[in-house]
This record gives C-alpha cells, sequence and structure tokens, in this order.
DNA sequence: CACGGGTTTAGAATTAGTCTAAGCATAGAT
DNA sequence: ATCTATGCTTAGACTAATTCTAAACCCGTG
C-alpha cells in the first residue's frame, strides 16, 4: 500500500511533487469512485494546505496520462475511477453508488454491424437495486 | 410537424401553457440531444420572452410525466432525449454529438448473472467516430 | 546567488441548475 | 363580466462544480 507513487507518476511521464503523490496515493488506490471534493477533502487530511484548484489539475492529468478514467454519474457528478481496464458499471438507483462490473462478466455482441459507427470502445451501464443480502461499499 | 403539443401535453397529465407547449414542440421533435441551455436559446427564438426557469421546470416536468428522458453526457452536461423508448448511445468522440442506436442493433447477454446486482434497466454506450462518408445531423 | 521552467496557491470567474417572491393567467362559480 | 383560487411564469439571486488567473514558490543549473 506505500508504493512509491512518485516513481509511479514518472514512469506515466507525470513530472511528480509531494502535491501529486499525495492525490495519487489516494485515488489510486480508493475503491470509492470519489468526486474531485471527496479527493480534495480526502488528501487534506494528510496534507492540509493542498489548494482545490491542484486537486483538479492533478485529477486531469493524471485522467490524461491513462492513470485514471473518469465518467459522470447520474446527477451530473464527475467520478474518478482508478480502475482504467476495462469494465461496466452498475450504478444503485437508490445511493447513487457505482459499483465495477468485471468485463467478462457481459457479452455485447453485434458491435461489428453499426453501420456508420466506427467503435473505439464501448461499456454497459446497468442500472437497478443491491440485492439486499449481500450488501457493502463499491 | 405542427403537431398539437397542447392536446399532447393534457394527454400525459401536463396542464398545458403556451412557454410549455413552446418547449415541447421543439424538444420533442428534435434528434440533436440538447441541453438545457440549448433548448433555451432554441424556443428563446419563437418565444423571446421565455425564462430560463420555465424552460428547466418544463424539461423535467415533461421528463417526470415520461415524455422525455434526460442523462447525463461526458463532461457534465445533462442532456435530453425524447426518445424514451431503449435505445443505446454512440457518442462521437471528435465532436461530442450523440446518436442513437436502436435497441436491437446490439445484444447483451448474460445480465441474469450479476449477483448481488438487481437489474432494472441498462444501456450500452459505443464512444467511436462516425466513418467519413455517412456523416449528418443527430 | 540569480535564472527559468514548471507547480502551487487563493481567490475570482464561469457555468449549470435551483430557488424565491411577486406578478399573471385561467377555469369555474356567480 | 367579475371574482377567486390555483397554478404558471418571470427576473434575478443563489449554490455548487469547475476552470482560470496572476502571483508566489520550488528546484536544478550556470
Amino acid at each position: 500500500m506505500n508504493r512509491d507513487f512518485a516513481g509511479l507518476l514518472k514512469e506515466h511521464g507525470v513530472q511528480p511533487s509531494a502535491q501529486r503523490a499525495a492525490v495519487a496515493s489516494y485515488v489510486l488506490t480508493t475503491a470509492e469512485h470519489p468526486t474531485a471534493e471527496t479527493v480534495w477533502s480526502r488528501v487534506k487530511k494528510h496534507f492540509p494546505m493542498i489548494s482545490r484548484a491542484t486537486v483538479y489539475n492533478t485529477l486531469n492529468l493524471l485522467t490524461r496520462k491513462g492513470l485514471l478514467r473518469q465518467f459522470v454519474l447520474v446527477d451530473g457528478k464527475t467520478v474518478f475511477d482508478a480502475n482504467v481496464g476495462n469494465h461496466h458499471h452498475f450504478i444503485d438507483k437508490k445511493t447513487g453508488r457505482i459499483y465495477d462490473i468485471p468485463w467478462d462478466a457481459l457479452e455485447v455482441s453485434r458491435l461489428e454491424s453499426l453501420g456508420r459507427f466506427e467503435v473505439s470502445d464501448y461499456h454497459v451501464v446497468v442500472r437497478g437495486r443491491l440485492k439486499s443480502s449481500a450488501r457493502r461499499r463499491g
């Protein structure tokens, strides 16, 4: 868990800094699909002086460099997802929480037949509710 | 094209008014997946006094009444879609424009095997580019 | 130590969307 | 035609999310 985030950033063409490492160390290891504000508040606990602009800048930078993916959830908030591999999403209608669905759990067929649309990527957004039993964080 | 929008609204339990009919006549007949701001600017051409709040109120009302669907596109803007039947979406990476993909054009399988996720609806978001030939508005 | 490039900062600006309070419009009763 | 209750519309204030700006900072190099 205490990885060398400075080295990781450098590997991905991001010039490291204390602030960037602090953001990375949180956002690349969480599974909670945080918003930018959530990232800011979490990082501030360990790095109280960091500014909002730096958090936004860093998140956008990490996204450009492929370390992070961002997508938009139902009520217009952008969330960040360190799972940059292909996967689908499940949105709990009740809580708005987002869960990852493994890529292989679903199959989409006939993508080759989309006529004038040239597909570069796709994912399935599933909405519904969690079965009462197996509730946990995601 | 010059349908009786007042009657249509009434059929769906929306008390008609000139403003609501003006919004409906645009948003229910366009295929451009407009944002609320776009709706406002389009409607203002024919109805210059309409206020922003009325546009938002009407769009949300039409959505609640099932005449319209809203979803969120990549950069955090909510767009409206008069196609309330099931369909998928294609997003042109270059222009950000959204196109509808007919429901039957794609097939998603293994949705029954999602464990703790109880599916109520789903759709596929495809991203890519339009093949250079068949470019047209959507 | 001075320089320069890139980074960070606080706060201003922008943007999307909602709220508010007052004015208006309309249907139904008279 | 008038009254009234209800609900609709309005302009502008407000809020929240995000980006921009301009100054300050940091750090490796000469």
